[in-house]
DNA sequence: CTAAAACCTCAAGCAAGGTTGAGGTAAAGG
DNA sequence: CCTTTACCTCAACCTTGCTTGAGGTTTTAG
């Protein structure tokens, strides 16, 4: 098993169905880490891949990488990361991932009753209130899309 | 009721909570229109504020300007659309909302069984997949985030 | 009537998330 | 050995969805 750490850019990108160009990208965020053979080509762990995985699942979910990246570095550094860590970033984006859920389940129910309704009112009506179900970012628990819609 | 056609820009922006770049932003991309006083100045009949709103709605949902702009093409041109006109829209929309809503909650109910389990599988793993639940886009039906992960 | 507030146009800029291309080096196959 | 394929770096470019600013006109309030 000498191979677990011997990925070539090329290869991990075919495995995980994403271009080249976006590894080098990830890497250059750090979001994914890589070591040099002797031609200065990068190599990667067997790891990677589940990182890229992850990636891919926690943007599906509307995450972005730089949110990716806060939440990496609760992984451990000098180890590879066991199951148990995995899923303890898991559960904290599952519960992001509800609040998103939740929030488009509000969406979808008053999509219909309100789109065509007379109910212009800034306070009440869920889908003219220009503000969201949750105000915060960053902060931990919420990650919706936000985009603070400032005074004009 | 001369005021039906005669809000600002600053007003619409005002109540809609969007700013007035905002809503240049939206004419130049054919989403809402308007009319010019004498002094070249926009003006804007009462029913852009819907238009705003529903904009906005559909941004929550995940949808794109331009796919926006695309349903707005089936509401009628020459006359006011009517509540009926916009719940047509609604409904479009919220099938999206709901596969989109069946897929983030596939993601969050497989997360973590699937994040920390050695199943990188190409084929089963619904977090590893790099595809998504549905594969259409542009046909008709299905909206929901693409990004077509191409060959590297 | 005048000053401030609101508007106008057009060009440039920003942030996220990558992609593309040029110019050059390494590795792998026959 | 030689050619192809894979890799490397760095800079520039792309798309979406706006925002900012410069330079100038219109409206509105007092």
């Amino acid at each position: 098993m000498l191979e677990e750490a011997n990925w070539t850019v090329g290869k991990v990108a075919k495995r995980c169905g994403v271009k080249v160009s976006t590894l080098h990208y990830y890497e250059e965020l750090g979001l994914i880490r890589s070591w040099r053979n002797a031609g200065n080509q990068r190599r990667y762990k067997a790891e990677v891949l589940r990182r890229i995985s992850v990636i891919k699942a926690a943007q599906k979910m509307g995450i972005s990488l730089d949110s990716i990246k806060r939440a990496f570095s609760a992984l451990p550094d000098n180890r590879t990361p066991t199951k148990n860590d995995w899923q303890q970033l898991a559960s904290g984006w599952q519960q992001e991932l509800d609040e998103r859920i939740r929030y488009l389940e509000v969406l979808r129910d008053s999509l219909d009753s309100c789109i065509g309704c007379g109910c212009l009112s800034l306070t009440s009506c869920p889908i003219y209130n220009p503000d969201d179900i949750a105000g915060s970012q960053g902060g931990g628990a919420v990650i919706l899309t936000r985009n603070a819609q400032s005074k004009s």
